[in-house]
DNA sequence: TCACTTTTTGTAAGCGCTTACAGTATTGCC
DNA sequence: GGCAATACTGTAAGCGCTTACAAAAAGTGA
């Protein structure tokens, strides 16, 4: 009807029409209770029938917190991450928070230009994967003084809010267990440990565990592939094409593992008869493939919204605990079993 | 240091430490060429020392916009989507727009409830999935003059901006594939036609390319499920006890078909020699899955960077094409062959 | 050097909202 | 009915930023 820009409603639009003063209009909004009845529903009226939406960068100007909390993912085309970002917002928004995503693309950088934006945004906290931050980033947000949890880890400094497991002693324990089995021979496939301390941690607690057992990892034994399907596949021809081939392969997460168990398939090497393989994360896809997958179990879904409840206390000037542990277990499987006898 | 909320910097404070006005910093920030190089760098070194970052809201205040643009997804837990969130953010970040994701887990009431929230963060324009908003919503938006783009479908009213393809006219493509193979009995496995008008769009196309073809979709050959590996095992199931069996299976995506599959193998039904199944989406795992899924190819980043170059041009105040059109193609890989001969 | 143009900078208003404070209507009680 | 106490409502300031307009500085040519 009008022309580009149909002014939007304001405040002042909605006190005219309701006959009103603003600061009515906005109790009636924010604090009911305080406003009779009647006016009450003479604003309520003149806001749907002006279709009056409050402005939220005003409201977050006056008030001096957006009401948003803001995560930064490495990707998002991975289950576990959906999972997350689920969790998260569901449990943000029980006590009225809304959540921004940004993404980093496993990338240090990139973070750190995302956090600015989420600041510049105006999240009243900030939810990061793992610790390992740029210095610059975190010293940035300790200066705006912005609660900041990191999840899926405990590293990180003492006076961190942390939600999240030791990766290292995770992956330990599933070295272990292929121990156990009596494999000897036991390869990686881990996901590129570069700006990504989890990852990394996973290598090193696989690695220290293959010590502890009297065995070694070594470099034609540890592939680092980008989480996917067919890096994932390339990289577990190469693993088994060392001689003698391992008899058992250590995933960084479950979509390493699916690419590798599909490329064992098409080799013709049998999971777990010849070659055992171990996941990590334990996506849905993981008891539904055929081998169901030996996996880490991470109770995603608990610890985010874990959280969530941290930030939330935060928020609201508690004390909170500052590192929270969430317990993850070895889910065993169909793609384990015993190492071959020779 | 200081008590909880250390007053952050403002303009005023850069200006300050700069020797400035608030004008000035304003303008190196926003316009650098307009201010002398010497002021540029004090203004610059201001802002670095005192870790300035300039509030959103109060910039989308004045500028009446806030350079962001949101898009709310059925879910997120779908490499579909994935995909699509990265194309739709990268797209939009060339041009200094920042992405709000939000997710209505098809529900409408949530989709409507979640467009409100982003409108109320401020957000200058809109992606949708799909053309299947309650009305109020529609309406709602339009009152605003709401930039408002619909993707994945080409339905919806004349005169809305669409971005996508005809999900029936897609499917039935699939249909004469497989009849034209010799199937007679196709089954369909599709999603939750429930507030999902291209799930439903896709039922529909089936159904008319088997009339046309002289064939029926009876309820006991059509299943209607959830997104989800499980769900799609257990139609799995329903849809080849019922007898005679069909012989080839239509899925609503990739997941649906990926569940089928998995189950298939299974019961030792042997795919593609005694059921053919179709996917949708043409997901990575498609191709990799044994066998490769059959699917129907859809350009997903093609088409969602499209949604957000239409967006911006709107937001441009530029005229667009009101509908494009991505193409979709069948193609054909291992999970479909000849009907068996009986 | 002066008058005038061009560039750069500063002053101050206003974006839409909430809320302290002041003012007005209501109520309760004697 | 009168007065204090109570319950609502309104006025206006201020949140942090950009920008129109005014003022100052710098540049130009005679």
């Amino acid at each position: 009807m009008g022309p580009h820009s149909p002014v939007l409603p304001t405040v002042e639009d909605v006190a005219a029409v309701a006959g009103v003063s603003t600061a009515t209009v906005s109790r009636a909004l924010n604090q009911p209770h305080a406003v009779r009845e009647s006016l009450r529903k003479r604003v309520e009226a003149a806001v749907i029938q002006l279709g009056y939406v409050a402005h939220a960068g005003a409201r977050a100007m006056t008030l001096r917190r957006s009401g948003t909390v803001g995560a930064i993912f490495p990707t998002i085309d991975n289950a576990i991450f959906a999972q997350a970002i689920d969790a998260l917002q569901r449990r943000l928004a029980e006590d009225g928070l809304q959540l921004l995503i940004a993404t980093s693309h496993y990338d240090l950088d990139t973070e750190t230009q995302q956090a600015v934006n989420l600041v510049r945004r105006g999240v009243d906290a900030l939810a990061l994967c793992g610790s390992g931050q740029r210095p610059e980033l975190l010293q940035f947000l300790r200066q705006r003084a912005l609660p900041c949890v990191h999840i899926m880890t405990l590293a990180g400094p003492a006076d961190a809010l942390r939600v999240g497991f030791d990766n290292g002693l995770a992956m330990a324990q599933a070295v272990r267990y292929l121990v156990d089995l009596g494999h000897r021979r036991i390869a990686m496939l881990a996901g590129l440990t570069r700006d990504n301390d989890r990852a990394r941690a996973r290598v090193d607690g696989a690695r220290a565990a293959l010590h502890a057992a009297g065995l070694e990892l070594p470099p034609e034994r540890l592939a680092e592939r980008a989480y996917g399907l067919a890096a994932a596949r390339e990289a577990l021809r190469e693993l088994m094409a060392v001689s003698p081939a391992p008899t058992a392969l250590l995933c960084g997460n479950d979509v390493l593992a699916f690419g590798a168990l599909l490329e064992a398939q098409r080799l013709g090497i049998a999971v777990p008869r010849q070659l055992s393989i171990v996941g990590f994360d334990d996506l849905e896809l993981a008891r539904h493939v055929q081998p169901a997958l030996t996996t880490v179990r991470v109770p995603t879904e608990l610890m985010w919204t874990q959280a969530a409840e941290r930030l939330i206390s935060a928020l609201r000037g508690e004390t909170v605990p500052l590192a929270t542990e969430v317990e993850v277990a070895l889910v065993v499987r169909d793609s384990t079993g015993p190492a071959p006898k020779r």
